[in-house]
DNA sequence: CTGAAAGCGCTTACAG
DNA sequence: CTGAAAGCGCTTACAG
């Protein structure tokens, strides 16, 4: 059952050079410190028997692969993909291979993510949030794997991270909802077990809401779906005492209580103001546009590379950051309708 | 510089539980080859010592991986996030593990994430379209690491696909466009350099026209990004006799087209009508929702899984299979208004 | 500048 | 059912 690797090896470059092992390995791995004479004809060896290392043993006699594993909760949306593509790229820069894999927001599927790709060898690991069991980070202390989180900061936790304030965040999008004079906000929150963002996004509804000294109003908890952002909406807009703005929390879940919006005849913002957060291209897509938290993915995608990299390269002990968000006001979001109101 | 793996090793375990080496090996690998009362002792000594097994020293001796490499174009839009999540389901089901990579759409990038994959150990690989260098297909011969052409079919083609018929399909759709009765259409492309996908699209779109017998309109190539989409559409409604169809190359450009035509003050579908090919979320998700190309996105994943698994496992020689396709009509599209044709 | 040789951490016939 | 030992394909001190 399955195929043997049957390449040609170190040794039939050797030999086919006339050389030994040792000096074909130092061709490939530090050139300069073989003469120029005998590089070549190793070379056109190597060229001749279209020679590739083989990944494996290097690993197991180097102990390095060069070699860096993400994983995010999501490819099915494009909430990761900007930050994860300019995380790639300075990675390339860096003469690193970026690996992906994702978890479909389950923790046992993450740790068995994790697992996989330590013992494939990677030198580091790129995690998204805080929230997970201990023994996750037991092994990764054990197995001296250097890892990083993003999209989320939280000093007190136990892995450096590049990320954002989630609570501030949704905090003030919520405070400019109120100053536009909404007094009835829902909220349509991602899937907040084991989801550090989506808890936090809520604690800063929760904080704006209550230092307003306004009625609570619910909060719905749902996959990160556009339908079951749709199917949340309608859900809010059946309550008897009808919210005038929806805050979403994220842009995919926006998209979908627009979508519904417009499906039932609701006219957005005028009837209902909708909010998101990310700024993925998504928001600008859908129309009204969405007012949302503008994230820079880019900036943290690249930063997040290098502070990585410097872990890895034992250059850094680990420094967390901070980055700044900003509210981007877009169509969806006005003031309420003092008729309605 | 760098980390030295620390972790425990197979000796490690062994010496603690008082057996041999192979003796661990077995209890790993083929447990009901060691009697119960070593098994738990061993087991217990794994768990002790928080063991994981250096994956790169199995591959070398077991020359299995489990693995499966897949490299898409891009990771940016949702494009292809449906199939590979379908694609991963099955793998996972099956025992295998999912590693991705993208290559940002560029031929040598896509080169050099298959020697990764592949040195890494990959035991098979999925691809998407059939368009690259030659050289690349001795590699993975030369290599013996089977490979399977996703989101296209060509059967001339050196590589085993689970497909579709990109050309037949864009020329169904428009010949749809034209028994509506619009005779001015246009198309925004994808980029078709290194794209068979794109490529095929638009010679389906050719197809239709010249069988109509319709005046020739222009192709437009831009990158598959909705901004471009979006200048691409508005340099069409520049020219002196506008189109009043525009087909675009995929859902993503077809939603930058729809959002413009909507800034610039057109309404679609009465003013000009907007096709996308896809059908992925984004295409219902707009307003009006795009008339595209369903594309089984999940049996096309599910089933390239099987049949790459079957290829690894050496159950199959590789068979190809086409994929049907059908329209989605939608509120994008409607018959010209006979006022402006 | 180059080679001989040990060693990386596993798996797997081969014996017993 | 279990162990001793070879071997997987590299890298890297250590000599020379």
């Amino acid at each position: 059952m399955g195929r043997m690797r049957s390449g040609p090896t170190l040794d039939d470059v050797a030999r086919r050079a006339g050389v030994s092992t040792a000096t074909v390995s130092r061709c490939l791995n530090s050139p300069d410190r073989v003469v120029e004479e005998t590089r070549e004809r190793v070379l056109k060896s190597v060229e001749a028997l279209g020679y590739t290392p083989n990944f494996a043993a290097r690993v197991m006699a180097a102990k390095r692969t060069f070699t860096i594993g993400a994983i995010i909760p999501t490819m099915e949306n494009a909430i990761f993909a900007r930050g994860l593509q300019a995380f790639q790229e300075e990675l390339h820069r860096r003469g690193y291979t970026l690996l992906v894999a994702s978890s479909a927001y389950r923790p046992e599927v993450e740790a068995e993510q994790i697992r996989a790709l330590v013992s494939r060898g990677a030198d580091g690991l790129l995690l998204i949030g805080h929230e997970r069991p201990g023994t996750v980070y037991d092994y990764l202390e054990r197995q001296s794997v250097p890892a990083l989180v993003a999209w989320s900061h939280d000093a007190g936790a136990r892995l450096t991270s590049i990320g954002f304030d989630n609570r501030a965040a949704m905090r003030a999008l919520t405070r400019e909802v109120i100053a536009q004079g909404h007094r009835r906000l829902a909220m349509i929150s991602g899937v907040q077990a084991g989801n550090d963002r989506a808890r936090l996004r809520v604690e800063g509804f929760r904080d704006a809401v209550d230092e307003a000294g306004l009625a609570a109003m619910p909060v719905v908890e749902t996959p990160y779906e556009i339908e079951h952002g749709a199917q949340a909406f309608e859900d809010l807009m059946a309550l008897p005492l009808r919210p005038t703005a929806v805050l979403c929390g994220n842009d995919v879940l926006g998209a979908g209580a627009l979508r519904r919006a417009q499906d039932i005849g609701l006219d957005v913002p005028r009837e209902v103001s909708i909010t998101g957060f990310d700024d993925i291209e998504l928001a600008r897509i859908v129309s009204p546009a969405l007012t949302t938290v503008h994230v820079p993915h880019r900036d943290m995608g690249r930063k997040a590379a290098r502070e990585l990299i410097d872990m890895v390269e034992g250059k850094s002990q680990g420094r967390s950051e901070t980055l700044a968000t900003d509210l981007r006001l877009r169509g969806s979001l006005c003031p309420p309708d003092p008729a309605i109101g």
